[in-house]
RNA sequence: GGGCGAGUAGCUCAGUUGGUUAGAGCGCCUGCCUUACACGCAGGAUGUCGGGGGUUCGAGUCCCUCCUCGCCCACCA
């Protein structure tokens, strides 16, 4: 501890933004966000391993919201864990981030009226890796502002030298085993990133577009059977010119006779086949025929693959009309050259004007659009690498269906399952610069493809010349890495691997199931043969009080940064945490950030202000431990708000769950419980601020105003609990607790050390019990209520009358008094009130009147209702009764023909029990007629 | 078209195997600057649990049906 923080006088405010970059900085310095292989009991240590690997946020990224409420749930586990005493990693690390970060500097290029290819590959690469080393990795400097304990010293990068070779590793691999494949096919393009893109790359939407009806002129002898012209509908008519036949079903009656022949394509002027193709034709969509263009749609290359048909490609990379590949002179030169969308237009001209066109309709399908630069994608011909996912996939599904991997919320499992039996290869090529090149050689003389774990420059078959795929690989291939590449893999004798795979939790959005998630399990598998993780955490999305997502570019987003300098990091962490239910999307208002994020400045404050009383009024100098005090020393009020210690310490453990399945399965009954974040922070607040604070603190202030003995059990009462709270609190308020931890009295001198690694509670089964003081805090809230209800003034005392039960003669009840008589002046205090003993002169059976200092309050034993002036009532009593006589009722029930045994039952009177409206129509009262009128009509009377 | 989910207080959500008067946070109302805290204290109000039907002594919870939203996947041009 810096000597300056321990001896500084509490501040009336707390200084979170003064106080959280020191912390912060100590706990770097001490090295207590560091983990050590060989603690691992894996690796011959004695402690469990813990281990997150963060989802490593794109090289190029500022904080955002999402990241901040990503980054907080980690951390909150990971503090939880290392303090529970697990050999704790949290893995920091950022994403080359392939296209995005390839689409930054080629915007730079823009800028200086260049583009990527006059600066030629070489100079691209350097400008990028330096521009990334300058400006790069700025969010993980960002992610400690909002106290991230990560393990820097084992920061990780995509790129990196190590991952690099990890990368060539798991390529080789694959290709050795036969699972990645060049393939010659229809991919997702994007013209502008002038790369494929897999399917996931290529977002779906619905958009409201246009469907044409082309005309096609039929070639046939005049007079033959069939129709003289066949309409066709497509979404995309400058497509058209790569036309290479007209398809029907080989069952539709409409096509019979011009099967076989040919049809003239219009603008192009080129004959093209009528063929018959029950696959690719829908006979009962549109007319029953469709427009075949093999290089430019995904199921038009299947088709025409079936019939050896010709591909010619008419669009170029960049989306303008070309005669490309077989496409001979198809597109007219006034054409050329155009964009696909302003030639989409000139065709649909043409069309009219030569009267081929039928019609226009307005036409919803669905568009895909690259994730990256949100261009529509163009389907493209072309040579590309795959991943065959099938054998991948199956050892993914059988983790999930033997409970070896866990989704939180568990609908996800779902979605996983049916993405995975459906999956489909993974097209791992990119035609970009910034990236992991692919492994891949040719030779230029025999035509050998070699994929190599090193860099050759012959080929090993025939020693001729070598040039390597000039293709990168999606900048997902290295992530999907990423548990095991970080921890040393291909080195299978890396110390941190064996010490801390399989990782456990992994924390993220649900967006990157697909792309990442899920291939991370595949992953795992392939190269370790072993799950990554055994929980999968998919948390809400960040949004505005629209519901709709944050976002820079919409100008919706609120910067964490700006959060933390005005209102604490633990402000923030408290928000987003106790925000975030099972699932549940975190709300957030960017125009009123105090709205949002004061609950959790004021909890810090909150806690604050419990520090400074316990610093001012119990002092700071060593205080006895628990186990030194006499049991029989301890008051009421101690003994519950140990018991109540205990209950907060068991539901804070139950919410955050068991940290991992026990021999690696999950159990049904352990598969869904914990990560409750929400649940877990209630708790804990609840415990300090309306238990701790509002009742004990408040209980605890005449003794520590005293002297002597009880002083010191008070004293030895108050620092033990609120220690105990500030480790339960670590997790999500850290700077916070830090704070306070340091200048807590100590149990002997010795110190404290930080709250880091301070342990986490257990409970104490000594206090295992239920208090007596619940029957004074009913009483003291029932003495409220009344002082409220009857509006009776702040300044004026109210004299209660307690008096022993007037027919309550159970034992509780007599121990009630007892307890509320002995209890008397604390009582008073709490509720602000005068307590008599019931004197003579007061009328125990009727109530008494208003006194000279107020209305007079007859308290009962074991007194949940108090009624001044004019009754007593205990509704626990009448409720106890009814409830007795309603179990009787429905054993009679069950041995039917029973005849309603409690005479007098039905006529009791509940009016002297009515205090409101609400109460009148309580149920236990309507039940109860209920039953006695279904008892009746069973009876027969 | 396939898969998944949601509808409970003004808002965001809990509600475990059916079982006393359906809860929490925020918001709202009333009264209080009570010597840790007005970033606070005390008290209070608020629900046809989406609609309809069914099973049951008893349904927010189970079954059927309808309505309304949302998400993911998908090659009907």
């Amino acid at each position: 501890m810096t000597a300056t923080r321990e001896n500084a006088e509490l501040s009336p405010q707390y200084d979170a933004a003064a106080n959280e970059s020191a912390i912060y900085r100590e706990w770097e310095e001490s090295g207590v966000f560091r983990a050590h292989a060989d603690r691992s009991r894996r690796a011959g240590g004695d402690s469990e391993p813990f281990v997150i690997v963060m989802p490593p946020p794109n090289v190029t990224a500022v904080l955002h919201m999402g990241h901040g409420l990503n980054n907080a749930v980690q951390d909150v586990l990971i503090r939880w864990r290392r303090m529970s005493g697990d050999e704790a990693l949290w893995l920091p690390g950022t994403d080359h981030a392939g296209i995005a970060t390839q689409n930054v500097i080629e915007k730079q290029l823009v800028a200086e009226g260049q583009t990527r290819f006059d600066l030629g590959r070489e100079a691209f690469v350097a400008r990028t890796t330096s521009w990334v080393e300058e400006t790069g990795g700025t969010i993980l400097q960002q992610l400690r502002a909002i106290g991230a304990s990560c393990d820097w010293t084992r920061t990780a990068y995509t790129l990196s030298p190590e991952l690099s070779e990890a990368v060539r590793e798991a390529f080789v691999q694959l290709y050795e085993r036969g699972l990645v494949y060049r393939g010659h096919r229809v991919i997702h393009w994007c013209p502008r990133c002038l790369t494929s893109l897999s399917d996931e790359e290529a977002e779906h939407s619905e958009e409201l577009g246009k469907l044409y009806h082309v005309r096609y002129r039929v070639n046939k002898p005049t007079g033959a059977a069939g129709p003289e012209c066949i309409t066709v509908a497509t979404t995309r008519p400058e497509t058209m010119l790569g036309d290479v036949a007209i398809a029907v079903h080989p069952d539709d009656e409409r096509y019979q006779g011009v099967v076989g022949a040919t049809a003239t394509l219009p603008i192009a002027n080129v004959e093209i086949p009528i063929i018959a193709d029950a696959e690719g034709v829908d006979p009962t969509f549109g007319t029953g025929a469709v427009k075949i263009t093999p290089a430019h749609d995904a199921d038009d290359f299947d088709v025409g693959k079936r019939h050896n048909l010709p591909m010619p490609v008419i669009l170029s990379p960049d989306g303008r009309m070309e005669n490309g590949a077989d496409a001979d002179h198809r597109v007219p030169d006034s054409l050329l050259g155009l964009d696909r969308f302003v030639a989409r237009e000139r065709v649909v001209e043409m069309l009219r004007e030569i009267d081929q066109l039928d019609k226009v309709e307005p036409y919803t399908h669905g568009v895909r659009h690259c994730y990256r630069c949100d261009s529509v994608v163009e389907p493209r011909l072309s040579d590309q690498w795959f991943v065959k996912m099938k054998p991948l996939a199956e050892p993914a599904l059988a983790a999930v269906e033997e409970g070896r991997i866990r989704f939180l919320p568990e609908r996800w499992e779902a979605v996983y399952i049916n993405w995975l039996v459906g999956i489909r290869d993974w097209n791992i090529s990119r035609q970009l610069w910034w990236g992991h090149r692919i492994p891949i050689w040719y030779c230029d003389d025999c035509g050998e493809i070699t994929a190599s774990r090193t860099d050759i420059d012959k080929c090993p078959k025939c020693g001729g010349k070598v040039h390597q795929d000039p293709d990168v690989l999606d900048t997902w291939f290295s992530s999907w890495l990423w548990p095991f590449s970080t921890l040393g893999w291909p080195d299978k004798s890396s110390a941190d691997l064996r010490a801390f795979y399989p990782t456990d939790a992994l924390i993220t959005a649900p967006e990157i199931l697909f792309f990442w998630v899920s291939r991370m399990i595949m992953g795992g598998f392939a190269f370790m043969g072993e799950t990554p993780f055994h929980t999968v955490y998919l948390h809400g999305t960040v949004r505005d009080m629209q519901h709709v997502k944050m976002s820079k570019s919409l100008g919706n987003g609120i910067d964490p940064l700006d959060v933390v300098s005005l209102y604490g990091a633990d402000a923030l962490r408290y928000t987003v945490v106790a925000g975030l239910g099972m699932g549940a999307e975190l709300m957030l208002d960017p125009n009123d950030l105090e709205k949002s994020f004061a609950p959790g400045r004021n909890f810090v404050t909150k806690l604050w202000n419990i520090g400074r009383f316990l610093l001012s009024n119990a002092g700071s100098e060593p205080v006895k431990a628990l186990s030194d005090l006499h049991d029989a020393s301890l008051t009421r009020s101690d003994r519950w708000i140990l018991h109540r210690l205990n209950e907060a310490i068991g539901e804070c453990s139950a919410a955050l769950g068991p940290p991992r399945p026990r021999n690696g399965v999950w159990t049904p009954e352990e598969m869904r419980a914990g990560l409750r974040l929400s649940e877990f922070v209630e708790s804990a607040r609840k415990f300090v601020w309306n238990e701790l604070a509002d009742w004990y603190v408040e209980a605890v202030k005449p003794r520590l105003a005293g002297s002597g003995e009880d002083r010191e059990v008070a004293r030895a009462v108050l620092a033990e609990v609120f220690g105990a709270s500030l480790r339960l609190l670590h997790p999500v308020v850290p700077f916070i607790t830090e704070a306070l931890w340091s200048r807590l009295p100590t149990t002997g001198g010795t110190a404290r050390g930080l709250i880091v690694t301070a342990k986490w509670p257990t409970a104490n089964p000594i206090y295992s019990t239920e208090s007596e003081f619940e029957i004074v805090r009913e009483a003291v809230m029932a003495l409220r209520q009344l002082r409220a209800e009857y509006s009776i003034p702040p300044g004026q005392a109210v004299a209660a009358e307690l008096m022993p039960p007037a027919y309550a003669t159970a034992t509780k009840a007599t121990d009630a008094s007892r307890i509320l008589l002995e209890e008397a002046s604390l009582i008073q205090q709490l509720a602000r009130c005068e307590i008599t003993e019931n004197g003579p002169g007061s009328n125990s059976d009727t109530g008494t009147h208003a006194s000279g200092k107020g209305a007079m309050i007859i308290l009962t034993a074991g007194p949940r209702l108090f009624v001044p002036l004019g009754g007593v009532i205990d509704i626990d009593r009448e409720c106890a009764k009814a409830r007795a006589e309603l179990d009787k009722l429905a054993r009679q029930l069950e041995s039917l023909g029973a005849r309603l045994q409690n005479p007098g039952f039905t006529d009791r009177a509940p009016a002297d029990v009515v205090k409101s409206e609400k109460q009148k129509e309580h149920d236990w009262t309507r039940r109860r007629e209920q039953l006695a009128e279904k008892v009746r009509s069973l009876c027969g009377s």
